[in-house]
RNA sequence: GGCGCGAUAGCUCAGCUGGUUAGAGCGCAUGAUUCAUAAUCAUGAGGUCCCCAGUUCAAUCCUGGGUCGCGCUACCA
């Protein structure tokens, strides 16, 4: 393997339009913060990047929601994600933003270095445009009705009841939000990065040259490989974010995905603004990116293609990727407000940082995504920190306070069962690093916690507390060794625990840690005065976790309740407008799945004219179709033909939405005959 | 639908290039113990290794097909 001389870690930027929740510390920050201590603690060059990603229309949307600027918004959020990050000691040396000057400044250069080195590519495409505000629209700019659930207020993007992607040209009966006029098309100018041009040398790089990456990793990017890449739009039509620094490019921004990830290297230009270069351009540096699994494509092959592009930077030597933590069994989600939020935490849970720390550790999604209880987390708390760690350190200290006032008493002669219970402690180190080696800090943190286990099997075995009445030397000995191993397990724990080793470190009175010292029997030398013991750990009891669930449950019912909000009224339509369409009721003859589509049902309708055929996109809420046989169901008749998966869809069957985004399909009350008209 | 990743004890997960009785932690049962936050220590119960077929002397592991979960992506009037 090759040889480095520093490490440069960057762990993902949180988006500011929301506070951080355990989905982000499990996923990126704790490991990545565990893996950073760790190569500190062991005397080697590291630095850590973090910051706030704070450009992209969802910030701006946000902002107009609530009649502020973007930029509140931005600031709102970088200081809660900042105040409880340091507050959570996730040790970054810098937490920036993309908001600073000095981001602005560099990602502009980086964007007029590739463009002048004709890197990008250049396309017209036709998108919409809001005429009443005099620009174009974003994505999530557009909202209108959903073309497959039929909900209101689908973005452009996606449609946040149903979760499905959508392409703005799909959305029925488009609005602009800003204005709420009907946008037009109209031609735009947007750079690109040709991908395609980049794909021989990833293929070589990540298939050949990095097979070492998580299964996930190489996986998600060998699956793209595959595909062939595309080119891919670097640059928006919108007035939050990074200009395009080109003549002509007026109302133009660097798309938040160009410039996110150039956060990382100028916040470490922010923080070293003469030496931040052998950070990210010096071969003998080696580049991590911790982040999450949605961020897999654009941390291992569009980053690094810019990168490559530009010419002068290093590109990661690994990417660990996480997979998602659930809550409670449901996805966390920030706009459902389903999440366990950093900044609560620490309010509900104060000076218990690392008990988060750990659980999150030892539930880790490394291999696949996790669930956080809070049963499980209290569970972990009394029975492994409290119970196995905390207990054996204030074990072997109360008996030192009962016994030696305090002091470390001196090492007498060893037994065999010393030396053998030593032999197996020493190997602990080796363990923990094969493991943090590998990003696997499950089971390195697993492995820290074997140290306490077997000082707890040493002392039920070697019974000091009974020796005390015959043999004072030989309980000397049994808790002079005691002793080293609780040093030992302060130094192992800290880049996993550091408040708690910090804590353990003044109660032992020790100076300072390093890792290297881990597995030495000497560390505390006889007749040294020990601090005051106090618990490590205390129990969590019933009535804490049951408040917190009490909490998602609140959270729950009141996400229903604020789901039934109805949808504005649209803007009033003249009864001649309203005469236009051709509303029939029909008669469901047919209901199939339509094959190789997920959402389809194709219906075929006796309309009292012959029959029609029509596709709905209903059929996650229908899973037994042929039930619907015999219902009677309302349509528009008079929509153009539309083909679908090769089939004639000849008008749209009306539905509606309920609050849990489930469609259903409305019906008259009473049968009436096939092809009356509705109105 | 396409592609990727996953599926192993009640729960959370290990399991190297296929090879005798498939492991760990928690939980559970029984016993020991009291220095310790009723914590600890020992022993034990508990598994059609998602399903089907194939390759092989031998499959949890390899191949093909399927089911379920998640991500990316598409379709969704």
């Amino acid at each position: 393997m090759k040889q480095f001389k520093r490490t440069t870690v960057t762990s993902a930027l949180p988006y500011a339009n929301g506070p951080v929740h355990i989905g982000h510390l499990a996923g990126v920050y704790v490991p990545a913060d565990i893996y950073v201590r760790y190569l500190r603690l062991k005397g080697e060059d590291v630095l850590f990047i973090g910051g706030s990603d704070e450009h992209g229309v969802p910030i701006t949307i946000k902002a107009k929601k609530e009649g502020v600027t973007p930029q509140d918004i931005v600031d709102r959020y970088h200081n809660i994600i900042k105040k409880s990050f340091e507050e959570f000691g996730i040790s970054f040396d810098v937490y920036s933003r993309t908001t600073s000057p000095v981001h602005h400044q560099f990602a502009s250069d980086f964007f007029r270095k590739l463009y002048d080195k004709g890197e990008f590519v250049e396309k017209t495409s036709e998108q919409y445009y809001d005429e009443e505000a005099g620009q174009f629209l974003a994505d999530r700019y557009i909202t209108g009705e959903c073309p497959h659930c039929h909900a209101e207020g689908a973005y452009g993007d996606q449609c946040e009841k149903c979760g499905t992607s959508l392409s703005p040209l799909e959305l029925i009966n488009p609005k602009s939000t800003i204005t709420g006029s009907k946008p037009v098309l109209r031609e735009t100018k947007h750079w690109y990065l040709p991908l395609d041009k980049h794909e021989k040398w990833l293929s070589q790089w990540i298939l050949e040259e990095h097979k070492e990456w998580k299964t996930n990793v190489y996986g998600q990017c060998k699956s793209w490989l595959d595909m062939g890449l595309q080119p891919r739009a670097v640059s928006r039509d919108l007035d939050w974010g990074i200009p395009v620094p080109v003549e002509g490019a007026e109302g133009k921004v660097l798309y938040v995905w160009f410039d996110a990830p150039i956060g990382y290297i100028s916040n470490t230009k922010e923080l070293l603004p003469d030496s931040w270069e052998k950070w990210w351009k010096d071969p003998e540096t080696r580049l991590v990116h911790f982040i999450g699994k949605d961020n897999i494509v654009f941390h291992c092959i569009v980053f690094p293609a810019m990168l490559k592009a530009e010419g002068s930077y290093i590109l990661p030597d690994n990417v660990p990727a996480n997979e998602f933590l659930n809550l409670e069994g449901d996805k966390i989600s920030t706009s459902r407000n389903w999440a366990v939020w950093l900044h609560e935490y620490l309010e509900d849970f104060p000076g218990k940082q690392d008990v988060l720390r750990y659980v999150l550790t030892a539930n880790a999604p490394e291999t696949k995504d996790n669930d956080f209880t809070w049963k499980d987390f209290q569970a972990r708390n009394n029975n492994e920190l409290v119970a196995v760690y905390g207990n054996f350190v204030n074990r072997a200290l109360v008996l030192t306070q009962k016994y030696f006032d305090g002091k470390v008493p001196a090492c007498g002669e060893l037994t065999d069962y010393d030396k053998e219970t030593l032999r197996e402690f020493t190997d602990v180190k080796a363990d923990v690093e094969r493991y943090l080696d590998v990003f696997r800090f499950r089971d390195a943190q697993k492995e820290a916690m074997t140290l306490a286990r077997i000082g707890n099997k040493y002392l039920a075995d070697t019974e000091p507390w009974k020796i005390a009445k015959t043999d004072m030397e030989r309980v000397a000995t049994i808790l002079h060794l005691s002793l080293q191993i609780v040093a030992n397990l302060a130094i192992a724990f800290e880049p996993f625990l550091p408040f708690s080793s910090e804590k353990l470190r003044k109660m032992l009175n020790m100076p300072s840690f390093s890792w290297n010292d881990l597995g030495k029997i000497n560390l505390l030398s006889s007749g040294h005065q020990l601090g005051t013991p106090t618990l490590l750990f205390e129990k969590i009891d019933d009535s804490a976790v049951e408040a917190q669930v009490q909490k998602l449950l609140d959270t729950k019912k009141a996400n229903e309740i604020k789901a039934y909000k109805p949808a504005a009224i649209k803007e009033n339509v003249t009864f001649d407008d309203f005469c236009k369409m051709d509303i029939r009721v029909a008669t469901v003859l047919e209901c199939t799945k339509v094959p190789k589509a997920d959402k389809l049902l194709q219906f075929k309708l006796d309309d009292g004219m012959g029959g029609r055929t029509i596709l709905s996109g209903i059929a996650q809420s229908y899973p037994n179709p042929e039930e619907l046989v015999g219902m009677q169901v309302l349509y528009v008749a008079n929509f153009p033909t539309r083909r679908l998966k090769g089939i004639d869809s000849e008008g749209m069957i009306l539905s509606a939405e309920d609050a849990d985004g489930r469609l259903v399909l409305v019906q008259p009350s009473r049968p009436v005959t096939n092809g009356v008209n509705v109105g």
